[in-house]
DNA sequence: TAGATTGTTAATCGATTAACAATC
DNA sequence: TAGATTGTTAATCGATTAACAATC
């Protein structure tokens, strides 16, 4: 048994590499595609074998050498590793446009995430619906929480208020966060934090602008299917 | 003279952080503060101050030793180097509930991003609008941008659509794309991609659940200001 | 001058890629 | 068996951090 000891060595370009498998792998599996090699899987995501085969190693052996890996077996074993063979419940906090956007995103469920419950302070939306979810209060997410027992919360809110809600998820039990507001969360042991930040990566591109780009050879260039 | 010379030589990283220097400069201009130490910004932006310094160091000097830095100074030749010290249009694709997330973000405006044209395929939203901006056919991209020349897109279309999605932009003269369906692009040289991808998040998040997480010290991990 | 802080070089750390023995 | 492909070690590459001479 070695997953859980050093799991937390795993490094995070290895588990970003990880969900981008799973996805080509549930593609793969639809296509009732049987067996891939590591250099199928580098043609099909634009990830060196190598790469591939090292980022599988720090979870265990899944290929056999001569044949490549099965697909089914593959992504079964990967949904696993990475907790998404279940439904995973999520918070959302922020029901403006963003987090409307997020809660009516088919993309999250098809992946098992699962929106449980939307908070929001504005009195104005308290008690409509987001689609299908009633909008709470934001003060009530470690009661509704008990309930739930979400572990993932998103942070959809104004900058002023990305640490005050960060505070209340994590009260209500919430250990990974994915936070929308463009600043630095400071948070506690124990609890993961992934910021996106859509004006950080326009910015990165303006950059890129009026450059002598010859070579410009970005993250995710790959063959098509 | 050095900076267009080995300007793609910079990392990738560095110009993420340079992104986040410049909104705190930002903020501290409008705090009046004067000056500013390498130290100051650790504290501010949990980035290391030495990291600090070397990523300065890529375009040139802009500090006094002994001293510090100068904030405006500081601020207004950071939002030249990364090309956002003027307005800067942007169109974008797809006008689904992402889409309308990001015409409606004041975040951008602030940052200068301003979004100068919006397209669907949708005959039943093209000609109604989305805010302020008429929703345009999404066949009709070259030909609007001939007059708005702007080099950067999003791309918040279904994955199915991505692909040609990019073509068009890239036939409009776009340079530079960010794209938010979960599926890799093929671009041409010349153009640069960035991805922003929620599930792919959030599935890192994920598996880091139940973790004997003890250290679990996110990136973004600051003091506050 | 003494104290502070820069810019940069050198040392460290970590991630990617290549190479290859093991094995189907 | 011969050919293919794995899992892993070793080599390479690149990014982060520490240390310090230069300088305000």
């Amino acid at each position: 048994m070695m997953s859980k000891n050093n799991a937390h060595r795993v490094p995070t370009p290895t588990l970003e590499r990880l969900a981008t498998y799973l996805t080509t792998l549930s593609e793969l599996a639809e296509q009732h595609v049987q067996t891939i090699s590591s250099s199928d899987m580098e043609r099909l995501t634009g990830i060196n074998a190598a790469q591939f085969r090292k980022d599988l190693s720090y979870f265990g052996e899944f290929g056999r050498p001569g044949i490549g890996y099965d697909v089914e077996e593959l992504r079964s074993r990967m949904a696993r590793i990475l907790k998404v063979e279940r439904q995973q419940p999520v918070l959302l906090v922020g029901a403006g446009n963003l987090g409307s956007a997020l809660a009516g995103y088919p993309g999250l469920r098809a992946q098992n995430f699962h929106i449980v419950a939307v908070f929001d302070n504005n009195y104005n939306k308290i008690g409509r619906l987001l689609w299908d979810l009633e909008i709470r209060d934001v003060g009530g997410i470690s009661q509704v929480n008990d309930e739930f027992q979400a572990r993932i919360g998103i942070i959809a809110v104004p900058s002023n208020a990305a640490q005050e809600v960060m505070t209340r998820l994590v009260d209500a039990g919430v250990k990974a966060i994915l936070n929308f507001a463009p600043i630095p969360l400071k948070v506690p042991a124990g609890v993961v934090v992934r910021n996106v930040d859509f004006v950080q990566e326009l910015t990165v591109l303006a950059f890129h602008l009026d450059e002598d780009i010859e070579m410009s050879r970005p993250i995710g260039q790959v063959e098509s299917l």
